[in-house]
DNA sequence: GACATTTGAGTACGTTCGTACATATACTTG
DNA sequence: CAAGTATATGTACGAACGTACTCAAATGTC
């Protein structure tokens, strides 16, 4: 008994395989989504990326390189999402359902965004390091909703689209959608799309 | 050497201290603000408290009690505050300046309620058991904003507040707080107070 | 004052962690 | 094909962790 690894300690060596860091990072963002920050480990993370634990040290410098490379990644591609649903709204009205469909999506706990997103204000909250992150993701947001909303409306609507998020995503009761309705057409100035 | 505690071992005994279960809420609060939840220990806490690590598993029932007693502790204290404040305001324009002096100080990093309300909100995110801390103190919130507002703008004003402040508290450029004034203003319909 | 009970403290155990490091393999170069 | 280098891996180590458990001291009871 207690067969460590497969019997044959194969040691692939000189491999460079460009998907391993990748694969790592990806498995990373799963692991904090189950087990929180906390919860996260190099070993954690190995095994959910399959790949031997040396291969963290390997890749990263350390557990805090490896969190800062997970929340970029994530950062980017979710602002980048968000940037590319912003641009195809052709006018305020369209834009202010696209802002309505991102609340409800974000709120709706279907994918583990509302979660990884929490994690890393938490990080950034304590952690200069991780702010710059944040700093750029809204950042692009509000490049986002600009294209739309003269810059304090966008500033507005990000906070706002931030909040209500938030309190859906807390709250125990649900919440009326038409709720996020009101929200936008009250930061907007636009009351007929509270309709 | 390795003196761990003072050189008579004088064990107490029976002395039942009820300030005691208290000073280890604090200090828990104390430690998760500086390390994180991640980073809270009962070792650390007990060394914050001035108690023997003994006394941690004695007055609580492990981590998960000792983090929802410590966060309950919290968002009974800060619910109260708020509170409070709504209610020394005697009209609609003198709450919009209690909630406007509210965001200021929440996001001004001055005290630690900031991160220990995103500790919270990580763990509420993952964990029901924890929502039900912050689906009250919201529903405090929303009483509190109620005293001055209808239902709906207290919701959304709540929520703006929520949104407000975590922007502000999240990138790394200074936010001007005439924002907060405009955001206060739109939300309650009350274009006087953008001033 | 003797005994029982409650309250609290100290310690030891098994687990898990991050990281360092020796070393095996694959590739490159001559 | 030999030598060298870059790449990747398995493992071991010390530190820190949560928790269970034993037992001392103070209090309550008669």
């Amino acid at each position: 008994m207690s067969s460590q690894h497969p019997p044959t300690g194969s040691r692939l060596g000189r491999r460079n395989d460009p998907e391993r860091r990748d694969k790592i990072i990806d498995a990373c963002l799963i692991v904090i989504a189950q087990s929180g920050v906390t919860g996260t480990s190099h070993r954690k993370v190995a095994a959910q990326a399959g790949v031997p634990l040396g291969a963290m040290t390997y890749y990263f410098d350390g557990m805090q390189d490896l969190l800062h490379s997970a929340f970029t990644n994530l950062a980017i591609r979710v602002s980048g999402e968000f940037e590319r649903s912003m641009a195809t709204a052709t006018d305020k009205q369209s834009a202010c359902e696209k802002v309505f469909e991102r609340i409800l999506q974000a709120s709706s706990g279907d994918d583990d965004e509302l979660i990884l997103s929490h994690e890393l204000y938490t990080l950034a909250t304590r952690d200069t390091t991780f702010r710059s992150i944040t700093s750029e993701w809204m950042r692009r947001s509000r490049i986002a909703l600009e294209l739309h909303f003269d810059p304090l409306t966008a500033r507005l609507l990000d906070a706002m689209i931030e909040g209500v998020t938030i309190h859906r995503a807390l709250d125990s009761e649900p919440r009326d959608p038409q709720e996020i309705r009101a929200a936008i057409a009250r930061i907007t100035g636009n009351p007929s799309f509270d309709s």
